[in-house]
DNA sequence: GTAAGCCTTCCCCCGGGGGGAAGGTAAAGG
DNA sequence: CCTTTACCTTCCCCCCGGGGGAAGGCTTAC
């Protein structure tokens, strides 16, 4: 099928697919008349696993791998596990940043009156040492 | 003074002084004779406040309203803190979506074995409708 | 004289594509 | 048969927030 029915089907855009076939991530045949990608089952079947394991914040580095593991009928689980993990703690990571970073600013915004007079805690603590 | 000294009271790079010098958010005068930015107390105390409002994740467009505020002496608050609810917002956006992403892959984790045989539920799930 | 340490502008690089131009191709409608 | 429409292709520039480094100019110190 045509890049166009592929994509639709997987759920991505056109540039998406064709940036994802440039990169080396799915390489679909080509028509020899036409010059056009031909995608098949099987690459709309990598489409689908990319798109979602990039919406589970994995870079697209990350889903090439997971895309070899996930091609290898035999690999072992335990290097999928482990991606996942590794994953799964730099979410933390930056969980734990967000919070402590939500939690200064919505205390110098509860220390600020929010009226129309120009003294603000806020701007001080920004501007002070 | 120099550039040089400028960011390095101001504990950025010289390369993200002359960054802002360029998108006019921080603009030294200019030393006539040698061509060099010439940097002013004043103009160090700026590049601190959009340092440590950028480590508080504003942007750098936001930098440069919140840098509007700070200069105008006679601003309302509730300017300012109207910004810093809204990126308080943004953040426990952002908080929601990373703690729902890890969830479910801690639980992808957690229901695969991780051993030498190739089962594995994670990438059943994402190559899985 | 020359080496070190400043400074300047200039251009390419990252991720992950988006927007759109210029040009080829195929099918359907009038 | 001609035109419109809907595909497809490659190509280049754009976003953010700078980082890396080249090429060149200026002092200052040894």
């Amino acid at each position: 099928m045509q890049i166009g029915e592929a994509a639709r089907r997987a759920g991505l855009t056109v540039k998406t697919v064709r940036y994802y076939a440039n990169i080396g991530m799915v390489t679909p045949r080509q028509d020899a008349a036409t010059g056009y990608r031909d995608y098949g089952e099987g690459d709309v079947a990598k489409l689908q696993f990319v798109g979602k394991a990039r919406k589970f914040d994995f870079s697209v580095e990350e889903c090439r791998e997971l895309l070899g593991l996930y091609e290898d009928r035999n690999r072992p689980s335990r290097e999928v596990k482990a991606l996942t993990l590794k994953k799964v703690g730099e979410i933390d990571a930056r969980l734990a940043e967000l919070q402590s970073l939500k939690d200064e600013l919505s205390g110098l915004a509860s220390a600020c009156d929010g009226d129309h007079r120009p003294d603000c805690p806020i701007l001080n603590a920004l501007s002070g040492g």
